[in-house]
DNA sequence: CGTAAAAGAGACCGATCGGTTTCTATCTTC
DNA sequence: GAAGATAGAAACCGATCGGTCTCTTTTACG
């Protein structure tokens, strides 16, 4: 049973890409704290050897964990764009809400939360973070067709939903409120339909 | 130089604060998977023995920092409604965002995170969040003079705005956007107004 | 092939974790 | 005051943490 030879690169690849993986679903799965290396190793199937062959610590997995997750949610993003050529305002709503809850943005919350107190974290956050915000507000500008409305609002209409979308899944795990949630859906829905189309008078 | 005497009762009570108010200071400072109980206990100046008294565990420790959260937060709604008579919708929504920007509220935050991957936090911290937001909505309808909106509008308004505002006070310790946030407080201002004097038509 | 470099495995390290146990100090009750 | 109960201090426990070190395996290159 030899294993089918591969170059160093592939070999180096694959190892970074099992633990990589295996930190987004570790997080995901019993949170930041509790996301020891000897958790992710026996997921990944590697040895810390191999790891800290590939990373300096595990500040640097995580940080190219945060990455990934930022490079996922795009890549979401896209498919469904490409997939379906007019995307409703009520279509985009639930696609950002449903990011919002996905498991791997829960790994995305965590980081943040430990980011607050962990300045290390947070420097090394922070560029992921801006780029992904501004990646996000450069599609929401190209597909969300409006008369009223200049790009600083929809930047600020789109950061405005996605904190609230951000907020609701935080606490939904603990106290779930299915009404609300569908209800503040539709509100929003109706909301965006609204100022985007261009308001009657005043506001 | 002795101790001034004090009854039992008032030993315990002043040692339970002292480990409560040092749990809270703790994770809002270092994050609630570093707030050891080494660390809470160096704080609160209290040894392992006089801790494991009253609390049989960190969870049951923690539990009671999250209750006093709460009634905190609630207190500082309360003082503001009893030194200004009438609040406006203004500011309503700076106090609320100082709330959810504020020290303690990290604690919040931390514990929320923590209960999605912690089954036991979650089930103890679920019925704290239930009254919590219970008595956030009764202060709302309480406090928010309308003619369009509905018991179950304010609701999901409030909610939402809260919502909105914890994840612009997560995201901001790591990307922080101030034209955005006040542009945000001032919009969040005017669509409450709107919504609350009923507007002029559809929606 | 042989040799050097890269990749990976895993024993090992000191520090720290939550929790237990033992013992002392303080308060209550009579 | 003495006796019993409550509160608090601190040594101690096994487990686990992130990280290092040494050694083996795999690939690269002549």
């Amino acid at each position: 049973m030899t294993a089918a030879r591969r170059t160093q690169q592939e070999r180096r690849e694959s190892t970074i890409a099992l633990l990589v993986d295996a930190t987004i679903e570790t997080i995901a799965e019993v949170g930041y704290h509790r996301a020891s290396l000897g958790a992710v190793l026996a997921r990944a199937g590697v040895s810390k050897g191999g790891l800290f062959r590939h990373f300096e610590s595990r500040l640097d997995l995580v940080v190219a964990a945060a990455a990934e997750v930022s490079a996922r949610h795009l890549a979401a993003f896209d498919a469904l764009e490409e997939e379906q050529e007019e995307l409703t305002v009520e279509e985009l709503l639930r696609f950002s809400r449903a990011e919002a809850r996905a498991p791997i943005n829960t790994v995305w919350f965590e980081l943040l939360v430990a980011a607050r107190t962990d300045g290390d974290l947070r420097a090394r956050l922070a560029p992921v973070a801006a780029q992904l915000y501004a990646d996000i507000e450069e599609r929401a500008l190209r597909v969300l067709p409006r008369r009223s409305l200049d790009d600083d609002g929809v930047r600020l209409l789109t950061t405005s939903l996605l904190h609230m979308f951000d907020g609701e899944a935080i606490i939904r795990h603990t106290l779930p409120r299915p009404e609300l949630e569908e209800a503040r859906l539709s509100a929003a829905a109706a909301m965006v339909e609204w100022l985007r189309e261009g308001r009657p008078a005043g506001g």
